[in-house]
DNA sequence: ATCCGGGACTAACATGGGTTAAGGCCCGGG
DNA sequence: CCCGGGCCTTAACCCATGTTAGTCCCGGAT
């Protein structure tokens, strides 16, 4: 690496000094549960092996049966899913602390996991995990957390997809990217490195590449964006944010213990807005309101 | 109601004489894990309360904290989130059995549940249902099952959506409609009592109600459906999975006990063939692996 | 019977996005 | 220093799908 980095320099995740291989998902837990130092200590002394993959090979193969658990701790890696004539739909993105698992009930996943960037991955066994988990409950709460907030995001996809233009899309997958890769080292205030193509974000978005090259272009006229290197910057988070309808919500572990007095007293409507109720608008014009 | 039903005949749910009013979710439950006679007793006796909700009307809003697990037991619904515009996407489908939060771990919902056809919903309260997990741990394990469940479903409509023609996507759409609904009574060995308007189907498919429309004339020229009043019929549910490229096999519980030993020995590939890598065709064309 | 609303269906027109086929740039390897 | 492979980019053409604006039919409510 060069003394002076060329003219931009990129986000690198920061190595906590002194910290554990599986410092990453230490965190991310961290996030959704109260963790012990106890079991932080444990974690940091799982028997693990590590194991290196190059862009595009695979982590995981489709209902291959794994003997263990996978942690990303360095890189991006993609869930897919094969498509007839060798296509593959992208179903969701790991970054550092994701597990290829979160919910470890089956022994093969119905979909594989790619590396998009070179990847770092520590490999747990089955029986240690199981050992961890039955010896700290809370643990396993977290990781339910986290197979629940995996399930959040696939619904956001799945809205955000489909029935509004491709550029508002691309912008939410965008602002979507910037906050989970801040969350872990790799992306900064204004923007982030951006180790995926536009064939990969196209894949997501279900649109062709060129039309993908097309968006990005009007979203940098439009000043939403803008791209330096392998940088890609939002001069105005707010802008994007307002643009792309995004509402980083979902991907917060909503707090740590759901209060159970936890009664909305009128008067505090919660920042967001009530949502409307199904058959508000779409359905019936509400024949008597307008 | 005719003594003879005009003329096609609707398949309808067959309640169990003498099973309970949660013998749908006994039925779900049994398809993930073995359940005793003693567990189906405490199911059956859970107190409940159960409300009726017309077409439309929403069973849960979008983050509003709930104080109970609810369960439907009658009738379809739909999770939906809300879009701008009053416009709303169509996130998944309920059916008798199924669980507004199989994973209940937060206490509010990223998305709202409404009323499709008419439903009857059993109410239970959080404690009871902490209590039955308490105590039953397989009751547990098949509740973070039908979770998983969701999240296959969830992601396959991801891959089903996006990068493959309108008809096709239907196709799949109807694929799984017909096999869930048979699955609850609802359906039979030909076809299903459909529900939904073309309007809700073109809204999980993401395209508007008139191209749906369209969409399923072409399916009906071609001979892979046929509509006798809410009836949908499948002339050859073999030529429409084909079509569709449809595999049932993400909507099963795979299974109840992973062996441990299952290692799938050469010269058995397991009726699916092995999925492919990758990189193997969309990217580097194999330079070296023709 | 009659009225009414929701849903299926049609038609005409506009356009977003797909496809194909290049060309160019940058970077890593020989 | 040159070469080749990824990846971004552009252009031309065309089809799939969206939009708007209806009509018609059925079944439920009055």
């Amino acid at each position: 690496m060069d003394p002076v980095q060329s003219e931009h320099h990129a986000y690198q995740p920061h190595p906590q000094p002194g910290s554990s291989i599986l410092s990453a998902l230490v965190r991310k837990l961290e996030s959704f549960e109260i963790i012990s130092e106890e079991v932080k200590q444990r974690i940091g002394r799982l028997p693990l092996r590590v194991a290196s993959f190059a862009a595009r090979e695979d982590l995981v193969r489709e209902s291959e049966p794994r003997g263990e658990v996978r942690v990303l701790i360095e890189g991006m890696a993609g869930r897919y899913k094969a498509l007839d004539g060798g296509r593959h739909a992208i179903l969701g993105f790991l970054l550092p602390g994701d597990v290829d698992e979160a919910d470890a009930l089956a022994d093969e996943l119905d979909h594989g996991i790619a590396a998009i960037s070179p990847c770092k991955v520590a490999m747990v066994s089955r029986f240690t995990f199981d050992q961890l988990l039955v010896d700290f409950p809370e643990v396993g709460r977290g990781f339910r957390r986290m197979a629940r907030l995996d399930g959040a995001i696939a619904r956001m996809w799945l809205t955000n997809m489909g029935q509004r233009p491709a550029d508002r899309q691309a912008a939410h997958l965008l602002c979507e990217l910037h906050v989970r890769l801040s969350a872990v080292g790799m992306g900064g205030p204004d923007g982030f490195t951006n180790p995926l193509t536009q064939e990969h974000l196209a894949n997501v978005l279900g649109i062709s590449s060129v039309h993908m090259n097309r968006v990005m272009q009007h979203l940098r006229e439009e000043g939403l964006i803008r791209i330096e290197g392998h940088v890609l910057r939002f001069p105005s988070s707010a802008k994007i944010r307002e643009y792309a309808g995004f509402d980083g919500g979902y991907l917060m572990g909503e707090g740590r213990t759901p209060a159970p007095e936890s009664q909305p007293h009128a008067g505090a409507p919660d920042s967001r807005q009530r949502a409307p109720a199904y058959g508000s608008e779409t359905h019936f014009p509400t024949p008597g309101m307008e």
